[in-house]
DNA sequence: AATTATTTGCAACTTACTTGCAATTTATGA
DNA sequence: TCATAAATTGCAAGTAAGTTGCAAATAATT
């Protein structure tokens, strides 16, 4: 069985073409991908965008994948892996791939800074923006 | 003079009553801002929504204000102080409410997080979300 | 295998934002 | 200060990412 199979089953999705697809999609890139990445390939001639849209929404619901900030006007999103902390993302300003950051270790500071304006603290989102190798 | 106007003549734009408006309503709020937030106006009454828009532009291309994320799907905006530092935002989880935080140090270690996956740092963003004190 | 529940493809729709153009307003400079 | 040039505005129509209704197809359940 493949693995995105395993992850439906367990979210209780059902297991179809179009949302297995997706799903190796997302497990072989393992980076944070719009439907602009995913329209690149030859699985997306065989799935209708509305398939696309609706499965990332049902995906997002399921804790399988999350949104992340994006630097043009295309929502991208990235497997959430339970045995990877959170962590961030790095975004190439002339190319703009996104890599991954290992594992952040900010949210005591952020705590800080929150309660000093009176907030309460339930999260954070932090993108770093530089030049890649392959640019530089 | 008003405050604004003394901005659009330094960066050199027209002076219109739609950008004094526009402008004084950044300077009087002194927080992220949305066409939503300029809708509530009365203000807008009397400005087109196209000008609202080009206004934007030109106030952004000017360096008088910079785009900062949204926890919704309207682009905000917040005046640029040379005397204020880079700075980030806490965004309410409950009402959306977005308030600035005090200055930020935290590029040097961002340098070295970049440098470990090859980057070279141009700039960072980060957002942190949290529960205002109004919604608590 | 038959029934029920979910998903898909398609086309039409929504909506934040953009754009072309003619009319109006603002800046320029004699 | 007034005529001219340049920029801005209002309006209506256009873009494009994403959404939705519905009937047909596929998957889950019994």
């Amino acid at each position: 069985m493949k693995k995105s199979e395993a992850i439906l089953r367990e979210k209780r999705l059902s297991v179809t073409k179009s949302r297995v697809d997706l799903l190796e999609f997302f497990i072989k890139k393992n980076q944070p991908l719009s439907i602009l990445d995913f329209k690149k390939t030859k699985l997306f001639k065989e799935m209708n965008e509305s398939s696309f849209y609706r499965n990332v929404i049902k995906f997002e619901e399921a804790g399988i994948i999350r949104s992340v900030p994006t630097a043009n006007e295309y929502q991208s999103y990235e497997l959430v892996q339970d045995d990877l902390h959170h962590h961030h993302h790095i975004i190439c300003s002339a190319c703009k791939s996104v890599k991954c950051l290992t594992e952040c270790g900010l949210d005591k500071s952020f705590s800080k800074m929150a309660s000093k304006v009176g907030y309460k603290l339930t999260g954070h989102s932090l993108e770093l923006y530089g030049i890649c190798p392959d640019c530089a």
